[in-house]
DNA sequence: AAGTTTCACAACCGCGCGGTC
DNA sequence: CGACCGCGCGGTTGTGAAACT
């Protein structure tokens, strides 16, 4: 059985809003607020538009103090800083950026900010979806390794290399950070927030199921998924890697010894502090 | 100048989650 | 306890403008 549909999208408008549809919306927003429900407010106010427009609408454009454009070079870092540590929430990174909409950062970041800081994507030969990361999880290793060491982001033609390469892996995160301000690069603290702990007690996150999740993480602690650290020069950085480690995991999912061996030494990195290096100490 | 490609951004879509009944 | 409903999120698509050939 299928989801029922918020409304009927056939007789509903779509497309760019019309000036005069942004006045009715917003003004009517602005006296009696939404009313709790998006979905009767079109019909009370009377648009012809589904709720779920009308919401996006007055959330990303008409909504006061909303920013547009001109991405300044603090916010990019606060960008970047936060999709290598928690990937593509952008509502949890744009709740960093005062003004700044989820899909505002999360368009910015698609369009612009990526192939700023990754370059081009390159054709990959062969089958195009036969990466062994998902793209997100290669874009967070690569970013991170042209954070940390530029000459050996260039060496990840492979993604399995990182694996040979122990240098650049994260040593042991701590388990917890609830509404931790950690400093972000000499430039501002960033309250990490409670939804992330929240976020964590969820079966699901970033797809990843919770027994992928659980699935060879520091264990320590109840909390197996948050991995955080501490450099000694401040924010270095934040990383809650269950899906991206699950990736690993299902990665290294094979039989063979070799395997086997890269399995525990993943292991060991995620729970062995001895093994630290430089996850962290970002250095733009 | 015209056609094509690329870019940037607004908007849509589908899904998961939590609240309510 | 399960079904239903609305909200919020992230991924994707559509479209107009700008750049390029």
């Amino acid at each position: 059985m299928g989801r029922a549909p918020c409304c009927d999208k056939t007789k509903v408008k779509k497309g760019p809003w019309s000036p005069e549809e942004d006045d009715k919306l917003k003004s009517y927003i602005e006296k009696y607020g939404t009313g709790g429900n998006w979905i009767a407010l079109p019909q009370k106010i009377g648009l012809n538009r589904c709720g779920k427009s009308c919401r996006l609408r007055w959330l990303n454009y008409l909504r006061p103090n909303i920013k547009h454009g001109d991405f300044t070079e603090e916010e990019d870092n606060i960008i970047l800083n936060l999709y290598i540590s928690i990937g593509s929430r952008w509502s949890i990174i744009a709740a960093q950026l005062p003004g700044r909409t989820d899909n505002d950062v999360k368009n910015y970041w698609n369009t612009r900010l990526k192939k700023k800081l990754l370059g081009k994507p390159k054709q990959q030969q062969g089958d195009p979806n036969g990466s062994v990361l998902s793209s997100s999880a290669l874009e967070r290793i690569q970013l991170h390794m042209q954070l940390q060491c530029p000459q050996q982001a260039q060496q990840l033609q492979n993604p399995l290399s990182l694996l040979n390469n122990p240098s650049v892996w994260p040593h042991k995160l701590h388990p917890f950070i609830q509404d931790r301000p950690i400093q972000h690069n000499n430039l501002q603290t960033i309250n990490i927030p409670s939804q992330l702990e929240d976020l964590d007690q969820s079966s699901s996150l970033n797809g990843s199921t919770s027994s992928e999740i659980s699935n060879g993480v520091d264990n320590n602690n109840n909390d197996n998924n948050m991995i955080n650290n501490f450099g000694d020069n401040g924010y270095v950085g934040m990383e809650r890697v269950s899906s991206f480690q699950a990736e690993l995991d299902q990665l290294l999912g094979g039989n063979d010894n070799n395997e086997v061996n890269e399995i525990e030494r993943i292991s060991g990195w995620w729970s062995d502090d001895s093994k630290s290096t430089n996850w962290d100490a970002s250095t733009n």
